[in-house]
DNA sequence: GATGAATGAGTTTTCATTCAT
DNA sequence: GATGAATGAAAACTCATTCAT
């Protein structure tokens, strides 16, 4: 770990910060980012103020480090699930079981990247919106190119664009995991996702 | 219309109500709940502040108004677009083509809808949320019915319960119409969706 | 009566007058001079607003109109109750039973001109103390000539001067009335303010 | 004093808020509690409106607090006067002309104490009415034992209970310190007392 | 370097008063 | 003459941010 190697000093900074973003996660994702206060944050971490603010410029910026990091922790989480395989329909399964995971064991932190998304505030956070979409394009790229390659080696027909399916699965992954997120005793956690992915798949393989 | 015979008082309350929450779509919008003031809204529509809360107990009560008349004029005209024709193929086209015109000509109405949706104040904005997802899910019933009555009468296809479709037709249609809303330069408007409804009419269509 | 010479025009007026006043006197009674809108009197009255202004140049106005004829109304019973007699100390006795029976009568009109005389907004309702004040002491002065006639036909001894008998006397009266006023269930009626009056009489009367 | 062994910060924290309840004092006083905003006191005491909150939760709060301690003050005053002979009517005699001098030099905290008392705003300032009654109550107590104790060692004749005496002598001295208080130029200060003492002394006095 | 007291701009909301109908 | 819709000044209160200790 680079954590190690780190002199003392750094690597207690590092575990503050994680401790201010991880007691603010809690808090944004529970009632939004304009019902949290500062001092709320401070307190709950038991740091003051004022050191807050020498870790992140103001508000607006710890919110943005935030949803950032939510969402690079959620793509590198999805990008290494498809990497652990080089068979392209293992690489899709493994997206969707994991993805489901992510969305089980961090609710919090998907609601606040999503919110960060397609939240409250649009233009106004001015840069995060845009930071995230270039995350999030990056990330439909890279499930793009499982599509491609399969196409490419004829394992998938070319139905549709490799982005154009990128975009489907992931929207449809995000819809099915976010009924059950909103309701989970109405919507049991992982047999709809299967459904969804194999009748995808079902008109992508080659007869 | 109805609005006719309304005394000319009533008429004219109607007309103010309709400027103020037409103001209020496009600050709110713009520029997200917590950063539009009371005052803002007076300003912008030329009404008095005292006026605006003649006719709406607080400023929660003017986003929610708001919000709930945006998801229902949004539901009413793709139910209407689905009730125009009998055959089932066609009332999904129609869903289709008319949610694509209605993104398209509503950018500032869908917004505010899908904020108060999935936005920014989860808990907080005590009963929105709830009322939205119950128009929601009304709404995906509808959705839901028509694949439905397709399978009864054989024309479609018993690949997943029509509840799963409705969810995926759903998702997948705001995904590429959300694509095209937020960088319509990269993102062509009307033809993405056609593809989705051909792959997915493909798949269902019995051969 | 007065009030039947005058125009039917004239005697409407008194009469939505007085029902204003009616109205208010529950309502400021009740709740202050703060906590009453010009809306709510009007409600309840049944006016328009407007016509309220039509009346009563401003809201303090009315308040003042109100607490002024509350004192007049107060005073005249008092003082006609004590000229019913000629002996000075069945005036006296007159003042006290009648005084009580007022201030169980009418709790509403005397807490509003007590609140008027040493209420909260001090040198803020201009003129309106004052002029409480004006009446006040005029008040005490008639009080006072019972006690001077008193002495001067040697049925009192002159253990004080009339005017500081007077404001004795009435102050007295009042304190143990608001006692009751304030909880009845602790302080029984009638019989204190006997006790207080014969025990001044005994001190007064010549032996 | 206490003051001395505090820590620093906790002393600084007790003079500001005595100094914020001193400009409260004179405002309030002057002007009635709603006659005076919170930006008014923080102008006239040099504080920050967000610092008055950090001392008060809310208006109404900083206007309680003041109250009751003018109450606690006043009393307290009074209670040691008594206490200083162990004679009764010395007790009364200490009370009478101690509550004059307190009269004299806090007509501020006075006028706040009785406006707090049977002020205006009736029920509406919740618990502050019953709080102050409580401790009149208390107070009244307290001087209703010099009575007792009077009569008990027979140097008091028993005209009336003790209670009533101090029911009575609280509101006579009262009655004739507020004459002084809203006129000083027609009623010279302490000689009025004394007379009022005198005869109440003279009446209870055994012979 | 950390702290948290102090700040005051900015927000929501109320309500006395006016005046066009 | 009565009405009550419209007005907007003014109030209470919050909270991101700073900076002296």
């Amino acid at each position: 770990m680079a954590d190690r190697v780190l002199p003392r000093r750094e690597r207690e900074k590092l575990r503050q910060r994680k401790e201010m973003l991880a007691v603010s996660l809690g808090l944004f994702s529970e009632k939004g980012y304009h019902n949290v206060s500062m001092h709320e944050i401070a307190e709950k971490s038991e740091f003051a103020v004022g050191t807050l603010y020498k870790f992140f410029k103001n508000k607006k910026d710890l919110y943005k480090a935030l949803v950032l990091e939510e969402a690079d922790r959620f793509h590198d989480r999805l990008t290494k699930a498809m990497d652990e395989s080089d068979d392209e329909i293992e690489k899709l399964r493994n997206f969707v079981r994991v993805k489901g995971e992510y969305f089980r064991d961090n609710a919090a932190g998907i609601r606040v990247y999503f919110a960060g998304t397609r939240g409250a505030d649009f233009n106004v956070m001015a840069g995060l919106t845009a930071q995230i979409r270039d995350r999030h394009y990056g990330f439909i790229q890279t499930l793009a190119s499982v599509f491609e390659s399969g196409m490419q080696r004829n394992r998938f027909k070319k139905i549709a664009t490799p982005y154009h399916l990128a975009v489907a699965l992931n929207s449809l992954t995000n819809a099915f995991l976010f009924l059950w997120l909103e309701a989970p005793e109405h919507h049991p956690y992982p047999n709809d996702l299967d459904i969804i992915l194999d009748i995808l798949l079902k008109g992508l393989k080659e007869s």
